[in-house]
DNA sequence: GTAAGCTTTTACCAATCGGTCAAATTATCG
DNA sequence: CGATAATTTGACCGATTGGTAAAAGCTTAC
């Protein structure tokens, strides 16, 4: 009889990984758009071509994968603000965190997909990381923010709400899609979009902080 | 027989117009959290304190409640975009956007999270609102910001991602809730968010927008 | 009151859900 | 090669899904 689970804790096979890996990829395409509970287990094994039985055998639930993606993905998803910097200057660092912000929104939409499905829905599955993890993250750059503030370097502002408002102007762009896409019409709801939307947000945040241009 | 569905469109009896209700405002609760494909009508009557036929006696799918309760929360959830006034100062005008918006993030969440959830997942029942009715009343207020851009009374920008940068940051309050109050922590997250917010948003799109406070 | 129509319920349906099982198949290693 | 372990499959399970049929119960207008 064969003992998967167990096996794989010691040493993974090649095809282990390889279907492992074209679950996950399965699974965030289908979890992604429809969430958790609109998510089958059918969806996601078509999606990775294969049966289903054969898919409960590297995953033994459907919470499972959804685990194992949620735990992925988040890491990356907080790269970015970890990449802000207290030594760095204002100007360079808001600029790049928004920029590289916008540019997962570009490349990686499902990533952002996900966590916005899961977080809409009351975030069932991450609330931990959302108090832990993700809190204390914050909680540090936002002291970072807050001496520049105080230091006069950008205008005094809530950090909180800071980081809020840049999180959710480009997680936008991810998101709602489909959205931005009707209302820009075919015309301007090419490639260029993430463009305009930097240029924009650079400009607002700048200004808005007060942050003198070098 | 009964013949409901016909005698609605003629006229509705008291009954009818009770329980529609409440199978609304159930449905409303169930669709904004788990979306569409997630809810299911069992949730729906159980929340409706009434029996699954005897919900499906006013409804006759699960897309048709979702679709009713769609239609009707699309237009107050536009009425605060249409109320922007070409006439008004850039200042008042927007200042009070985001005000009603937030507000409406805060006395209306489950109304802003159904159109996230179905947004979100690719609006695949309401991508005719929102090419039409929604793009073409952002085309209006669009227009009326550039004309302000022109006029120098606010900075030159894109009004559309001006537009879209308001809806993410203020509905973000409504939408990712969750997520908002574990960053906060227990203290901060009270109802004093929301003006907390209002303040940082005012601040930043005024000073953004190079709008001279009066 | 009573008859007509409106409302509600009980019982049910086929399809789909997440998941199991044992047997068949394939890969790996000596 | 042969044996052992890893992988895949088809058949199946009970629970839940969206939805129906028909009869019972209730309102309302005459």
């Amino acid at each position: 009889m064969a003992v998967p689970r167990a096996a794989r804790t010691q040493r993974r096979t090649r095809i282990q990984e390889e279907k492992e890996e074209r679950i996950l990829e399965a699974a965030l395409d289908v979890f992604s758009v429809h969430g958790f509970r609109g998510s089958t287990i059918d969806q996601i094994a078509e999606a990775a071509r294969m049966s289903k039985p054969n898919l409960l055998y590297y995953f033994r639930t459907k919470e499972a994968i959804h685990r194992q993606l949620i735990d992925r993905v988040l890491s990356t998803w907080l790269e970015p603000l970890q990449a802000f910097d207290a030594e760095g200057s204002p100007e360079s660092e808001i600029r790049s965190y928004i920029r590289r912000k916008l540019e997962m929104a570009r490349d990686f939409p499902r990533e952002s997909r996900l966590f916005a499905n899961e977080v809409l829905q009351g975030a069932p599955h991450i609330e931990d990381e959302l108090k832990g993890p993700l809190k204390e993250l914050v909680d540090e750059k936002a002291e970072v923010i807050r001496a520049w503030s105080r230091a006069g370097k950008i205008a005094k502002c809530d950090p909180y709400h800071l980081i809020f408002s840049i999180w959710s102007t480009t997680q936008h762009y991810a998101d709602f899609d489909v959205q931005v896409r009707a209302v820009l019409g075919q015309e301007q709801a090419g490639e260029g979009r993430f463009e305009d939307a930097a240029r924009f947000l650079e400009q607002l945040y700048m200004d808005g902080l007060r942050i003198q241009s070098t």
